[in-house]
DNA sequence: GTGGTCTAGACCACG
DNA sequence: GTGGTCTAGACCACC
């Protein structure tokens, strides 16, 4: 589990560490049926309130990242989420990709960053 | 100028703006020099407080969009901010990625939306 | 925290609020990591607003000199900003000394004003 | 007659130019009796308005500077302000004092640079 | 006319 | 408890 909560990142941290435990889930990191450190060990680890760390559990059980099993921690849910319906993932894409055109890059360089983006998302989770 | 906010949104409405104003410099609808609505004109149209417009304004200013000459209009900057460092940029793309993943997109599927999306961005800029 | 607002004094409120803190950073008063009022806090002892307060904490927060921490409280930065390019530090500075010329002292005067002006700053810190 | 104005600079206009006018006085450049620019030659070629040159020389006519003379324009006074009381001259000093510290200049620093500006500002009235 | 600042008071989000 | 946002309305400064 390589999570970690950057005091400078304007996300709250629950936010952080959920969008944290997203990424692990896309990249393979965490399959399905894996289970996650406990409230408290997590709080312990990253040095963060008990609550904001069941503030982030809820909110990826409630998305049906997670299933938390009474008394018996919980795990990477099993029946990911349907295909999400594309118009709700092009907002944040369209966001990020704004900023790249004022951050001065044409389209070609942007297609290939995308590519190198995906790449290194995917690699993570080959390396175990 | 075509800016809206929109409630259900979880941005705060300045930065709605904002983020609706650079995207209108990105497309190349809003060009050098062109001079943005007042504050209060730019209130009355939207219905929010002309506090939350000058909220708005003033970051841009200070990101380097904007020029705002008191007592004189508001107007797009004529230089650009220069070439933004690509470690501020991948963040949120990787985000935006990741959301597509955990939706159930392939690689060549991804690849292809933001071909789309890059298309669409630069069109509205074109048609005028 | 010895911090006054002026009402005779040009500069905006939330502006010598922000000058106020930086100053008692530069003489040593406030070190990284300690804790500063809270908005209301503060607000109440100088008898301005609360949204006046938030201002001046959100500049010095842009500045790097404060860590603004949503739900926590608001503590010096440790990592102080870079060194400063000079041409930014030259304009005031030459300001200021030109109203001493107009003010009719000769060189060696103002230089023996400056270092006294020095040592006062300094003073201030180590009276703890 | 060397006066800019900058569109960056946060002061207003007519506070730039009664400055400018300052700092060439201060230099020598324009000793007493010397005429200056009338107020419509000044402000085409500053490219400001009328009014913005007017509000400048009033002020400075306020503070001894300048003498206006009836339908005769506008000449620097021979009676030079008397001297000027030190609290007033220090509180610039300090403020433009604080920010050397703050961008990481140790005194001896900065009672150099202070020592060149002195002699920057001097250099620029004997070239003449 | 323009933008800038400030207030009083409300409500929300975070830890 | 903390800070963040927003409103309504006032007054000021600039051009």
């Amino acid at each position: 589990m390589f999570l970690t909560v950057d005091a400078d990142d304007k996300r709250p941290l629950y936010q952080q560490i959920a969008d944290g435990v997203k990424a692990l889930i896309a990249s393979g990191e965490l399959r399905e049926g894996m289970a996650l450190p406990s409230v408290r060990q997590l709080a312990g680890d990253l040095g963060v309130n008990l609550n904001t760390i069941a503030v982030a559990y809820r909110q990826l059980q409630e998305e049906g990242f997670l299933r938390v099993r009474h008394g018996a921690g919980t795990v990477v849910t099993s029946e990911r989420p349907t295909r999400i319906e594309e118009e709700a993932l092009r907002k944040p894409l369209r966001s990020a990709l704004t900023q790249w055109i004022l951050g001065g890059r044409d389209d070609s360089e942007i297609v290939a960053a995308v590519r190198r983006e995906l790449a290194l998302i995917h690699q993570k989770g080959e390396s175990r």
